[in-house]
RNA sequence: GGGGGAGUAGCUCAGGUGGUCAGAGCGCGUCCCUGAUAAGGACGAGGUCAGUGGUUCGAGUCCACUCUCCCCCA
């Protein structure tokens, strides 16, 4: 006879297959139906605020791995807190100007902007980005985030444009702005000066030459030489096109230089690096004539081998000694630190380039025209010419590179406006000093970048970007840069956003009756508009600042590590420059993806994953935990091995959660509940182990350990509630009568293991734990309509047993004797299945008493066997070595019962029921409804 | 070249103040179950804790150096 209908076999409709690339936008309906947003929001109204500023990523293409990972973590945050009790608004912005854009506009609309008047340029601009602020939004949306997604920030709104400008007059009236000739990375392909962090370096193949630069005057160590002998300072350089832009020699002051003789010449080489030089340019043989520190060298003169002019040798620190000759051919307006030298002695700064790189006739008439770097050539030979030329080879090295064009970029002395960093700089140091820093490392990072960096060259040669408030007199040229007049220009602009800045000319965007000192009238604007970092930078001004929901300082920035040179800083920066704090109580920063070899993923690398295929293939669930399945905090692998990992353990999430849904399907939390006292100890066993994790994962979650949390999670599902606890439920769930107490204090249990699993799961597997919540109110309706609205769990102290906890800690060694000698037995063909099994258990005190407290019946629930006999270990009898627990396993007396499966000495015995064991025959008898 | 990280089983990770600390989950192999079934259970194999020297009675665990890798900068 087929027993399963005295059985309670239940059913859900919670599906095993999450098929999530179809359910989970099912889901988001749902949520956008039900305004979950608003809902979470209006749950938390008065509690208080949490907030996660939200940098805005760049709106100029699809998400990629990174931005999901960074949004992702970020809704993990605001969910978990959520949870924790605070009021967490999320306010998503995007960046949204700047030379990305332009360039994207060229590519998808097939336009040049140089035939595009600057309006239409920025209509188109503003199209484009407009158009990936909605594309990335649904793909943000997708992955499940949970935001105001219908009322982002966005840096081209007129509002926070006025917002920048206003914050820029704040700095200007602070004296914080200056503008000045200063080199500058140029990429003359765009026409534009870059910032430090827009600069990629890349190998890249140079000529790399040698040349003798005549002395005039004589160190005082040659005095003793002829009067026409020919001295020179010998150069090394990678870059012959800055030559005629030299006006110096650096030496180090305190390396030793060697004055060389060879072929009646005299050569000047550092003497580390002389050997090597003399080789490299073949004056060889040679010999040492005198020597001398560098610093007796400082201020003598040599003449320039193309111009007549002179270069001077000066001294600088940086100047080193492991390749070149020690001898640094300076040119101030094509370096920085050349520039900073020149600047300290003096040296004309000398930049002959346009903006296209072209040399101009500053640089004589034999260069005029021609692009720089492409006249290496030239300058080589009329250096050869010039008979100062000693070598010429090439070098591959590292280069900075134009970050949007991947060409290479130079250094140009141009006007440009700049942030006076030293004078924040102190400021900054301090405010790092009192932020919270996740990992600790992160710090030290940012203070030391903080404390290197160069003044901040805010400007940009472009048009796609908030203009930079300024005048200029048009008949005595003097600067306009007052803060009154860029409050008036910020007034404007709110009404009617940036464009006006080129809808209307200087006179009607100045306030009325503005004179300038000389008596005139009439001005021009700046065409200068204003770094994209700039905007970014001011987020925590045009955004915490106004919007009332937000607040300032923020309690979260959370973004990928390059962002301590970027967002980080410039948000920094700008909130010194305002005189404010630190815009964020604690910053976090995430690592980013490598590949199997351990590459970043890169397009160029075409290595990259797409995180829009990753959710149609796996679902945005198993993306979202693979966000916490590594330490986010360094770099993370990511393979198809890895995401299959990750899949099994959704899986195993779903399928322990779908067990239980099954065996609720009967229980009335209301009607069936057991109270605590009255449950089985191996129910109130899993209680106890469930306020364990609960304890354990919300720490890891403060601590940002969200793998670990990850793994705890798993770990707990998999080995202590699949293989432990369900398991050997499931014989009082399907046999016993539905109303038994035993089987009721069971679903108790699984009740309150699946509302505080599936509330821990919330924040990152937010789809599948709202889907089970759905079939979770189908048991309770009196429950919110989603786990988001849930509180996280809360320890309950009370089931904390210490007692019961030891207990279970010798039972469970008393499990792993007993499923390893069931293993032994069922090898030697005692029985194939151990729930036939008779399990004989030798142990000593504690063990034995743990196991007499639990009782026969509950122990041999535990064990999952048919029958079991508890011994003291001495009746063992043979030798038990040095264990003090002995457990033999053989086939169990009786015949199997058909219903239960065990085998039981009272098959067979009771009338009526031939085939079943006392108890199911009690069972049998009384089933409701049969 | 400078600054910041990391290196524990095939994978992802645990291993306060040095002495059962060589662990977990997954994966893999073998077996069982077929009343969680495109599920579930059991057992098993796998690591000289990157390397080399130290300190110590004793070191993944402290010190020095080396190697490899990642990020940022020049």
């Amino acid at each position: 006879m087929d027993y399963k209908r005295t059985l309670n076999l239940l059913h859900t409709d919670f599906p095993m297959r999450a098929n999530l690339p179809e359910r989970e936008p099912e889901i988001l309906a749902r949520w956008e139906q039900m305004d979950i947003y608003r809902l979470v929001r209006e749950r938390r109204r008065g509690a208080p605020r949490w907030i996660l500023h939200d940098g805005p990523p760049y709106a100029n293409g699809n998400i990629h791995l990174g931005q999901a990972l960074n949004k992702v973590l970020k809704d993990i945050a605001i969910k978990y807190k959520t949870m924790r009790g605070y009021d967490c608004p999320f306010v998503p912005g995007w960046d949204t100007q700047g030379i990305p854009t332009e360039q994207g506009v060229e590519r998808e609309y097939g336009l040049d902007r140089h035939d595009v008047p600057a309006l239409a340029w920025r209509a188109k601009c503003r199209e484009l980005a407009m158009k990936y602020v909605a594309v990335q939004r649904e793909q943000f949306k997708r992955l499940g985030c949970r935001g105001d997604w219908e009322h982002p920030y966005l840096t081209l709104s007129p509002e926070y444009q006025a917002r920048q400008i206003e914050a820029f007059g704040k700095m200007v009236g602070r004296g914080l702005i200056y503008r000045g000739l200063r080199p500058v990375y140029w990429c003359y392909h765009c026409e534009t000066a870059l910032a430090d962090d827009e600069i990629e370096y890349a190998d890249k193949t140079s000529p790399a030459i040698y040349v003798a630069f005549p002395l005039v005057d004589r160190p005082a160590i040659l005095a003793d030489l002829p009067p026409n002998a020919q001295v020179f300072l010998v150069i090394w350089t990678t870059t012959p096109w800055t030559i005629p832009g030299n006006t110096g020699i650096a030496l180090n002051p305190g390396a030793t230089y060697l004055v060389l003789r060879h072929n009646g010449r005299f050569y000047i080489v550092a003497e580390e690096l002389a050997e090597q030089t003399m080789q490299a340019v073949g004056l060889t043989p040679f010999e040492k004539v005198a020597e001398a520190p560098g610093a007796t060298f400082e201020g003598l003169r040599a003449r320039h081998p193309l111009y007549d002019r002179p270069s001077t040798v000066v001294l600088a620190d940086y100047v080193t000694l492991d390749q070149g000759t020690g001898c640094v051919h300076t040119a101030p307006g094509h370096g920085l630190e050349d520039y900073q030298t020149a600047v300290r002695y003096g040296l004309p700064i000398i930049s002959p380039l346009d903006d296209q790189g072209r040399f101009t006739e500053q640089a004589g008439a034999a260069l005029v025209g021609k692009v720089c770097d492409q006249a290496n050539d030239d300058v080589v030979r009329m250096l050869s010419q010039a008979g100062v030329l000693l070598a010429a080879g090439s070098i591959v090295h590292s280069y900075p590179h134009c970050w949007r064009c991947d060409k290479p970029v130079i250094y140009r002395a141009t006007n440009q406006w700049f942030l006076d960093i030293d004078r924040l700089r102190e400021a900054a140091l301090g405010e790092i000093e009192k932020a919270e820093w996740i990992p600790q490392w992160g710090r030290t990072r940012i203070a030391g970048m903080v404390a290197a960096r160069p003044d901040w060259c805010i400007s940009r040669q472009r048009v796609w970007g908030v203009p930079i408030p300024a005048f200029y007199c048009e008949s005595c040229g003097d600067l306009v840069l007052r803060e009154d007049v860029i409050a008036h220009v910020a007034s404007l602009v709110a009404q009617a956003g940036a464009e006006i800045w080129w809808e209307r000319e200087a006179s009607d965007l100045l306030p009325p009756g503005t004179t300038c000192a000389c008596g005139s009238t009439t001005f021009r604007k700046e065409t200068d508009i204003m770094s994209v970092w700039i905007d970014s930078g001011c987020s925590h001004y045009c955004v915490l600042r106004t919007h009332p929901e937000l607040g300032f300082p923020a309690d979260l920035y959370l973004e990928g590590d390059d962002q301590y040179q970027c967002w980080f800083q410039t948000s920094l920066w700008i909130a010194c420059a305002l005189g404010d704090p630190a815009p964020f109580r604690t910053v976090v920063g995430h690592g980013f993806f490598v590949d199997e070899t351990g590459q970043k993923l890169s397009k160029r690398k075409g290595n990259i994953k797409d995180p829009a295929e990753i959710c149609n293939r796996y679902g945005a669930d198993v993306l979202r935990m693979f966000f916490t399945y590594a330490d986010f905090r360094s770099k993370m692998f990511l393979t198809e091995s890895i995401l299959e990992q990750v899949a099994d353990a959704y899986r195993r999430l779903r399928n322990t959660a779908r067990f239980m849904l099954t065996n609720l399907a009967d229980f009335n939390p209301s009607h069936d509940a057991v109270p605590y006292e009255e449950m089985s100890a191996l129910d109130r066993w899993a209680l106890l182990r469930m306020q364990q994790v609960i304890a354990r994962m919300t720490r890891a979650f403060d601590a940002w350990d969200l793998h670990l949390f990850h793994h705890e999670l798993h770990a707990f599902v998999a080995a202590e509630l699949s293989a432990i606890y369900l398991d050997c439920l499931k014989d009082t769930l399907y046999t016993e009568l539905p109303d038994s107490r035993l089987r009721r204090s069971a679903q108790t249990a699984l009740w309150h293991l699946l509302l505080d699993l599936t509330r821990l799961m919330a924040p990152i597997v937010a789809f599948t734990a709202d889907e089970i919540w759905e079939h979770i109110r189908r048991i309770d309706p009196s429950l919110p309509v989603s786990v988001q609205l849930e509180d996280w769990p809360a320890v309950r102290e009370e089931w904390l047993d210490p007692h019961l906890e030891e207990r279970f800690e010798h039972l469970l060694r008393v499990r792993d004797a007993a499923t390893a000698a069931l293993d032994r037995a069922k090898k030697e063909g005692a029985f194939t299945n151990p729930l036939e099994a008779h399990l004989d258990i030798y142990a000593t005190d504690a063990v034995l008493a743990a196991m007499e407290e639990l009782g026969q019946e509950e122990l041999k629930r535990f064990l999952i066997v048919s029958s079991l006999k508890v011994h003291d270990l001495r009746e063992a009898g043979q030798a038990t070595g040095d264990t003090d627990l002995v457990v033999t396993a053989r086939l169990a007396d009786g015949e199997k019962c058909q219903r239960c499966w065990q085998r039981l000495a009272s098959v067979g015995e009771v009338a009526g029921y031939p085939e079943l064991c006392q108890r199911c025959a009690d069972c049998v008898s009384q089933w409701p409804g049969l």
